[in-house]
DNA sequence: CATTAATTCAAACGAACGTTTGAAATCGGG
DNA sequence: CCCGATTTCAAACGTTCGTTTGAATTAATG
């Protein structure tokens, strides 16, 4: 059909897989996903995937792996630069929570074609029952997780470091639902189901970065003061 | 063994279903759950599931249908009970927010053995991908869902529905994740893994009700201002 | 106690799963 | 062009899955 042949829509084997795995995997999960059903969907042969990636665990690491490297990566650089910019004095904490959260959003509504299923993937797979998942998330997430608790330490000093690591949880958990998207209590009646995904985002991230930082900088609750214990 | 026979250990078998089921799809997820491992862990025969429940679905919907029933009931309650004592006026949004949250994890703490695991199984349901169980949760939680929002429409004239909206989005997410309880990123470095669970609940609530109302009286982010499309 | 209904049980069904195999096809450098 | 390495392929492996079956057992009823 084409006169000339330089269309490079072919990617190869290895990368048409984990698109594809990325997915599948965020519509059905990890566990209501088959081997024959990614590779169907890549229209590659069943013995790829292991032949590519060894097991289906090892596939399910390498999808979350090849973009969580970039997201972390550019939230280290961009805290470096804040505390560059800042010269020693503590960031703000708006500051610190856009550099987590709106890198998240913004690199992964980036990068070409997935960057949205990515986004729904991780917000699903951060409540991931499979230890192997856990394992590994924490193992991806450990150094940018401990640079910006100590920044928010720093940038929040009246608050107990234990609330402040309360709140990161807690703004997690925001994130991780609101990317995740499924709003599967229908309570955004007007919901564009299988498009506006990208207008979607760029509504998100301000709607969303207004209600994280109004909770971390919360008046502190009671509880502060009980005894956690006996 | 036993002199008396008045020991009422012994919990008819489709009881017994429910709570295994309830335990495993909390620590393995429903695909990753089988009937056999359910009717194992319950000591009762394979096809008992079946004859009671009839399918795996249905039973993963009765699990989540005989806990959520006592909650919504009660957020239902609370709710008619608070606008009744403001007797005409619009509720405080801190009062909307703990009827709601606060009946969640005050009811299934009460209920005895299996408070805990359903807050945990609720918060890994949310995000499950499993068109059968989003249609179930929707239809389980419309009623009081519409009820709350037009609470807190009432309570925040000043702010968009729209906003406040996606502010009920936000609080969802942090709540569902906080009792999902995975804590997968290993962000809470000194958590107990198997027990303490109770106080974690105990502590969890006024630091999770701080953070919410924050966030939704956090101020109106910038893109309230700008067209949504166009 | 007899009869009917409700429940339990061991066994089996076909389907789908992740993974492996070994031969065929394709590719890359000399 | 040839040959060793890489990649693709159809087929099959053994296991586990949800569900069904029909007989055996227990409970309820008159």
């Amino acid at each position: 059909m084409s006169k000339t042949n330089f269309d490079q829509t072919q990617k190869d084997t290895r990368e048409r897989i984990l698109d594809a795995a990325e997915q599948m995997f965020m519509q059905n999960g990890y566990d209501g996903t088959s081997m024959r059903l990614v590779t169907g969907v890549a229209g590659v042969n069943l013995a790829a995937a292991n032949y590519h990636f060894g097991s289906k665990e090892a596939l399910m690491q390498e999808v979350l792996r090849r973009r969580l490297e970039v997201i972390n990566q550019e939230r280290l650089r961009l805290l470096d630069e804040a505390e560059a910019r800042a010269g020693g004095k503590p960031l703000k904490p708006s500051v610190i929570v856009e550099c987590f959260f709106g890198t998240l959003l913004r690199v992964a509504a980036d990068q070409k074609a997935g960057g949205e299923t990515f986004l729904k993937l991780l917000g699903r797979t951060i409540t991931d029952p499979s230890s192997f998942i856990r394992t590994f998330m924490a193992a991806e997430y450990a150094d940018v997780l401990e640079r910006y608790k100590q920044a928010l330490f720093l940038s929040l000093p009246n608050v107990p470091k234990e609330e402040i690591v309360w709140r990161f949880h807690f703004m997690l958990g925001a994130t991780s639902y609101a990317i995740a998207g499924t709003d599967t209590l229908h309570l955004v009646t007007d919901w564009q189901v299988n498009e506006g995904a990208v207008s979607q985002s760029e509504n998100l991230l301000p709607r969303l970065m207004s209600f994280l930082i109004g909770g971390l900088r919360a008046p502190l609750p009671d509880t502060s003061v009980a005894p956690p214990a006996k």
